[in-house]
DNA sequence: CGAGGGGTTGATAGCTCTCAATCAGGGTGG
DNA sequence: CCACCCTGATTGAGAGCTATCAACCCCTCG
């Protein structure tokens, strides 16, 4: 039984180069200077390549940890759920993303896609053994959990002592940055936005009502503009204030890496 | 100029073998089978070993990132502050711990200590050729950053989707399973709490005042009782219910390894 | 002995949640 | 093609939780 009974997934495709879904993971700087031996033991890897629905699981929270999944292409994000069902959604992910690593048997938190995804997966163990035996992929991982970890601190710094405003600021910098949206030269970021207010709040640590109202104000305050979906920036200086923080302090390694292939 | 100028620290001990820190990051496990090449390389590294005074910095955020540092023993924490002066912790160490390792020019967060610590330090860019060069070390510390990254989802779900006093109880059940102060035979678990009220606060996202209310309110319902910063936990599956977490879900890799040497 | 940090307690204000009702849009079945 | 339904967004009113401000105590330390 895989975490996919549930979704609509389609035929998993296994003519594309399965070691492009490393490209997802490392840079060609750590790529191109391999030996021969590394560059084989990758090549050898087979990802299960999937594509998967929009607001479909891609790991349950709490089952037991049989794979590590790459995010090819998509929005996802990580959650984990109390038991009085009340939901905080840990990060919102995209291309290159690595989930479902750690350590303990289950997994302590779920993965769910936003948009249609797709997804390679390998079995835990495979992805082990492989990190073993191959120095450069394992520093690639270390430094993507590194950031994830940072990503995590600084959500946790909004949680704990920012005001809803400044919490929905602070989640509009970060995504218009990490999702690249920047539209630097005529001073607008804009962004295609797929999350629910629900997600937005479930984020933050709000009630989607509450979530609503902050954006409504944000908007009346001409810091930003909403239609159908699409968020643009409109003062982009403002947010950052209001947000007390620098936009490239969520600019990790995600956004060194070439564009997906 | 190093992170330690505003410290009072004790003069460096280079007699200790360093490689015995290795044994703070590290199992017998994985340490004994290592081949010749790695362990050498491993015992070629010159850890700088300090004891750094309780309340003293051991990392400045915003820092250029210098060194990583192990806590080799005591209670420290790492926090982010916020440009107006409110401050998160965002985690509670102790020995074992790996602080400063990272991606970006500048430390996210700092590093303080609780209680009186000794602290091995190692230059950001050695340590980093070293994990390059040794796989097992390598695979040591995803891990060791993994468990640091699930405790930071934990505490994000508590700063997002817990009552002031859920997350309290999850923060005792947290820091008694963590620092081993178990003694089941008892039915009781105790431990010695270095840590003030504000630091509580800051940790959980309250006010000192709340968290001195909260915490007489669970003295007062028999739940806990606080004695000269020795807390007992009297009903832990009261507590753990009200945590709504299993105690389970607090302990990773680093309680599997020896005591400090 | 004074100063200062940490802990405790009370009163008040304010932010955010909850409950409720309404509206808009997209998908579905007939 | 249309009625229906369901999700998500919106708006309002009220309650509740937690912060803030203030005062006081206790203890340690210089």
């Amino acid at each position: 039984m895989t975490q996919f009974t549930n979704c609509n997934t389609k035929a998993p495709d296994h003519n594309k180069a399965d070691s492009l879904v490393f490209r997802h993971l490392m840079d060609d700087q750590t790529l191109l200077p391999l030996d021969s031996g590394e560059r084989q033991r990758l090549d050898s890897v087979r990802w299960l390549v999937k594509t998967i629905d929009r607001n479909c699981p891609v790991i349950g929270q709490g089952e037991d940890r049989e794979v590590v999944a790459v995010l090819l292409s998509g929005w996802a994000f990580c959650y984990q759920t109390l038991p009085d069902g009340k939901r905080q959604i840990l990060d919102f992910i995209f291309a290159g993303a690595l989930v479902g690593f750690g350590t303990g048997l289950t997994n302590s938190y779920g993965v769910e896609t936003v948009t249609a995804c797709n997804v390679a997966t390998l079995p835990h163990g495979q992805f082990r053994r492989l990190l073993a035996t191959c120095p450069a992929l394992a520093m690639q991982v270390v430094e993507r959990v590194s950031d994830s970890e940072m990503r995590a601190h600084e959500h946790m710094t909004s949680l704990g002592r920012r005001s809803a405003r400044e919490r929905v600021a602070a989640l509009i910098v970060e995504l218009t940055c990490r999702a690249q949206c920047t539209d630097l030269g005529r001073r607008e970021y804009s962004i295609d936005l797929p999350v629910t207010q629900m997600m937005i709040g479930d984020a933050l640590g709000l009630s989607n009502e509450h979530v609503c109202r902050i954006l409504g104000k944000l908007a009346n305050d001409k810091v930003i503009e909403i239609n159908n979906h699409t968020l643009k920036v409109l003062d982009q200086p403002a947010l950052s204030r209001e947000a007390g923080a620098d936009p490239k302090d969520f600019i990790g390694r995600e956004s060194q890496l070439p564009a997906a292939a």
